[in-house]
DNA sequence: TTGATTACCATGAAATCCCATGGCACCAAT
DNA sequence: ATTGGTGCCATGGGATTTCATGGTAATCAA
């Protein structure tokens, strides 16, 4: 059964870049990591590329490495996969999440959110999580969906914009 | 359990050519060499051959092998295993990781990348890793790649760039 | 001998481990 | 319903280890 990431949390980070990885998230890289049995903690792959301006993304193990698997498929000339394997190869780093639940985030990967230390917002997105700075996703993010939802008709279901069906 | 290559990491290179192997490497290299047990420090292939323009490249041992064995099951005749054979195993050199977590890079390998000494750029690529000099990378090749982002749609994913699924 | 290579130590910063605490939810028994 | 566990969860602090890096001594080669 592969589960997916939803749901929303506000987490703390310390001085040292530890902060926790919510529960139900914990749950899902469970599921995902092929090697892991009850007692032991999950891997995950935290992407940072710079197609990602203010969040992070992590994905499971066996979601990292399908990925991973469909670059090695592209034919080794394209350009396109040597574009892919940069961005996503070449800037992610695969973590243990420790016995306490928690990551320690390298500085690096902080600064690209804004951050060393203080509240970072965790969003689900099915297949993988978003990580962002907890003032940028409010202030940004989350004001631009609410001011769009105003600019729509009354009674509006976003389930709507659903293609096919 | 196969690790592989992620990430990208800058260290430097000191006079005598010696130059830190990232930590996260030597963990990939470690479980990709057959004779590696705790205690030991693992082995490496570093590619050099001419169609590398800027870049060397490291294989871990098993990898390079199953390279290795390829190219040897390809038909004596064959125009292509002779250049095959030159460029993968005759500009190849092994070495040995020392066990502060080193390898020193001979002179002529560095000039290749057009430094003695000074900074070096690691980038992770799934079954390999590539060492760049680290003004190289970030004037011409990083460059070229945000440059290229820069002229994609707002939102862009580039994960639509994968085939198939 | 002299220059180059290799092995061995030293150090500050950073990352990791281990333990401790308070809070909240769930369950059971009164 | 109230009380008292029981356990997981999020968070903090301190001690310990690893990393990256520089320096020095020993070894090797010509």
């Amino acid at each position: 059964m592969v589960l997916s990431f939803t749901g929303e949390y506000v987490q703390k980070v310390d001085g040292k870049g530890r902060m926790s990885i919510p529960a139900d998230f914990r749950r899902v890289l469970e599921s995902g990591d092929p090697n892991w049995t009850d007692g032991l903690t999950p891997a995950l792959y935290l992407l940072y590329g710079d197609h990602l301006r203010e969040q992070l993304q992590v994905y499971s193990v066996v979601e990292f490495d399908a990925i991973a698997a469909r670059i090695k498929a592209m034919p080794l000339g394209d350009p396109n996969r040597t574009r892919l394997s940069r961005l996503i190869l070449g800037q992610s780093i695969r973590l243990e999440v420790d016995k306490d639940g928690r990551i320690v985030m390298p500085i690096r990967q902080r600064q690209k959110l804004g951050l060393t230390e203080g509240e970072v917002y965790f969003s689900g997105v099915g297949d993988h999580f978003e990580i962002w700075k907890a003032d940028t996703f409010s202030t940004s993010v989350g004001k631009g969906l609410t001011d769009w939802l105003a600019d729509q008709p009354e009674g509006f279901d976003p389930l709507s914009l659903l293609g096919g069906g």
